[in-house]
DNA sequence: GCGCTTCTTTGATCCATGCCAATAAAAATT
DNA sequence: AATTTTTATTGGCATGGATCAAAGAAGCGC
């Protein structure tokens, strides 16, 4: 890899959060053993089974973590600036998911063992590492408890509701990937989606042009979160 | 805390594959912080949304790790020689879960403080716990698709393979709670489950008797568990 | 811009599970 | 052993959401 490659890996990894307090230095260390990777629209980062290949950081782009079968299952979409498939850094197990690129993307890909390193030489990467898997499993915890005692109403009212931008209403954004994808994240077949979402349209609720979402009643948008029943 | 109470506490902990690596005097010194606490079937050992007590260990009895609402799912059932509330230590945020005990329950309490400082100062632990972490985390990935792909009879038949003890057939156990909590823990009804587990029975996969469950036939069992489709 | 492919919508039907209710059986309590 | 409380079984019914099928729309490469 050529010095220009090294030196935008170390920027890319100095903007995680997980290195927010390790020093320039580290991370420029970290950068030498990385590679990046470019993926295009469609192209398979890793597959279910095979070995982790360290920890993954998203440049630009989207990737798709899912667990195959039928129905397929969408455990989590990775934007810019996140990061996944540190579990597997400390097991021998391979993964338990499948990554796909679902948008032209770059990838900086870090090694395991200089990570291990890292964790001896900066103690508060260990704790920022810690902290960052336990924000992980809570929300994987969160979406398990949503899969499980809600409603695929309330999912998606949740889910919409935590992609609008706060502040001034009508909230308006995009969703993060086409609505089959999304239906997936939601563990619900794309013709619920596509059902629930004109339903919440007929309602009044917000309104949909191709995957631009409009938020028009956000408080009645929490509530349907919330699970209470509509007239 | 008595002295006698001191060295129960440190003897639990050494034992846990947490501290596997961590010299006896560091466990010892743990121990000091630690408080026992006995908790009766039934009793309460802390609520969702409050904040986490520290790393809980269970030396004897049975705790169940829930998610409120209706249906209730247990997320978890922990027993001897188990931990949990690992995450809650790194968060500010409150617990995701409720933590009962439905057995009469010995717990050993570690504060978070002096695990922080213990990962400042053993290495070695700072790994174990990442990767007992990540452990935790692969279960909480196979459960989500567990529940999310497969169907109640895959579920059932998955849980009950895994129960077994390897070896002798027909493999016989028991188990580990009532068949009410059981069906909360591999998502559905007591209703649900009473009539899977009698329909394996009628064709001669297994019998039940009280919480006695015997694998006649563990071939056709783990079959099922993959989705074969029964005649 | 044309045609191909992928995504989305809509309708009809089906079915695994949940929900309710009534026993029945077991376990705890006296 | 009798009583109460908790757990488990069984039947009947209701329903959310999946599945199948068939058009439409949008995006994409040529």
């Amino acid at each position: 890899m050529n010095s220009r490659c090294r030196s935008r890996a170390a920027q890319i990894l100095a903007n995680l959060p997980m290195f927010r307090s390790t020093s320039g230095e580290r991370v420029q260390a970290l950068a030498q053993y990385s590679r990046l990777e470019h993926v295009p629209r469609g192209g398979v980062i890793a597959r279910r089974g095979e070995p982790s290949p360290g920890l993954v950081a998203v440049a630009f782009g989207l990737v798709k973590l899912s667990l195959k079968g039928e129905p397929e299952k969408v455990l989590r979409l990775v934007g810019p600036g996140e990061t996944f498939a540190e579990a597997a850094l400390f097991l021998e197990r391979p993964l338990p998911v499948d990554a796909e690129a679902i948008a032209d993307t770059l990838l900086v890909v870090v090694p395991a063992a200089p990570l291990l390193a890292l964790l001896d030489a900066d103690r508060a990467f260990a704790r920022t590492l810690l902290a960052s898997m336990s924000q992980r499993m809570h929300e994987l915890v969160t979406d398990f408890q949503a899969t499980t005692q809600h409603g695929a109403l309330e999912r998606l009212a949740a889910y919409l509701d935590s992609l609008a931008p706060p502040g001034e209403e009508p909230a308006s954004f995009h969703l993060p990937a086409t609505k089959t994808v999304v239906a997936a994240r939601l563990a619900m077949t794309k013709e619920t989606l596509s059902r629930l979402l004109h339903q919440l349209a007929r309602e009044g609720l917000l309104s949909v042009s191709r995957r631009e979402i409009r938020l028009l009643d956000r408080a009645r948008i929490a509530a349907a979160a919330r699970g209470a029943r509509r007239a």
